[in-house]
DNA sequence: AAGACGAAAGTGGTTGA
DNA sequence: TCAACAACTTTCGTCTT
């Protein structure tokens, strides 16, 4: 069982971060030919063979139309990391009937009753285990509280399983590291939530969950850029009703803003903030300051202070446009 | 009266000695 | 480890619409 889950972690890790910037070690060219007929990897270079066995993840029929593709899946339920066994567990029914739904005999029926009890301890009772499966229900839970689509449940709950092998969670609370995990799979997806949601939404303290996020890359190595600005709009926008022309109204003061340099050690949030409040009067739909700081979790007083920067060095006018040119 | 503005003091995190 | 520091927050008084 333990060696099995090892075995799946390695695989997934290159998948999404397509870190196969791997070099020959005889001749140190990084162009690698993928020959996938034989599943080798070789080297474009001398034509050494990197690796072989290498498994392909692909059909192996093509599909024309989304019916086709469904017929033709392979057998069985997806495998789910959201589920603490990845959904690939037998399951003793509780009914006491055989597959064509005769009773059981007496005999038969205890000797079920003993599986399924053994089958239960085994499931939950490994201490890795009995972590996941309620890891996973709190993930369930804060996530969809927060309704978070569930690709990026997925990877969160790819990450909670990094982190349980690295044995990260080990004196600290799952909850906590659930939400953290959940936070950078999040940002990873380039849909942030802000920390502050999160927090509310879990039972944990801000200042736990940002250290549990950043153990959270220190110890798996992953990179995550500062959160642009520019992924809040869409939400933040929805949230305030704005029309789409004020998104991308909005979204051009953000690009402009970060050419002039206004952005750097900024909270992304305020900027966000400021943006839309910015771009909201200039096509006549007003909000609040109060409003948009709300929901972008800043306070009106950072939106303020954005908001100045962004007029004063974008040279824009109470009119509505650009002051293009002299700064 | 609500919203916007600005000053001043407080807070948590980062940085560099 | 500690102090300095920048960004942000809180609070509050004043001005504007």
């Amino acid at each position: 069982m333990e060696g099995l889950q090892g075995k799946d972690e390695e695989k997934h890790t290159s998948g999404g971060t397509s870190s196969d910037t791997v070099c020959c070690p005889e001749c140190g060219s990084t162009q690698v030919i993928e020959d996938a007929a034989r599943g080798e990897r070789i080297c474009a270079g001398c034509g050494l063979v990197l690796s072989d066995h290498r498994i392909d993840t692909g059909a192996e029929w093509r599909v024309f139309s989304h019916e086709e593709a469904e017929a033709r899946s392979r057998v069985g339920a997806p495998m789910r990391y959201t589920i603490h066994d990845k959904g690939l567990s037998t399951v003793i029914d509780w009914r006491d009937r055989d597959t064509s739904g005769r009773k059981l005999t007496p005999t038969r029926r205890s000797e079920i009753y003993r599986l399924r009890k053994w089958q239960i301890r085994s499931r939950v009772h490994g201490s890795i285990d009995r972590n996941l499966a309620q890891a996973m229900s709190e993930l369930e839970r804060l996530a969809s509280q927060l309704s978070i689509p569930s690709s990026i449940r997925e990877l969160a709950a790819l990450l909670y399983r990094k982190s349980i092998i690295k044995k990260l969670v080990r004196g600290r609370s799952i909850e906590a590291m659930v939400a953290a995990t959940l936070y950078a799979a999040c940002r990873i997806r380039q849909k942030p939530r802000p920390l502050d949601e999160i927090a509310d939404a879990s039972r944990v303290d801000k200042k736990k969950l940002g250290q549990c996020y950043r153990l959270l890359l220190r110890s798996l190595r992953i990179k995550i850029p500062l959160s642009n600005p520019i992924d809040y709009i869409p939400r933040f926008a929805s949230e305030l009703s704005l029309s789409s022309p004020v998104q991308l109204r909005t979204i051009e003061i953000l690009k402009r803003s970060r050419e002039m340099g206004l952005t750097i050690g900024r909270d992304p949030l305020g900027l966000a903030a400021a943006a839309i409040y910015v771009a909201s009067i200039l096509l006549d739909e007003r909000r609040t300051q109060r409003e948009i700081a709300e929901v972008a979790r800043v306070t009106e007083v950072t939106v303020r202070n954005r908001y100045k920067e962004i007029v004063r060095v974008l040279n824009i006018d109470s009119q509505g446009g650009f002051g293009q040119g002299h700064q």
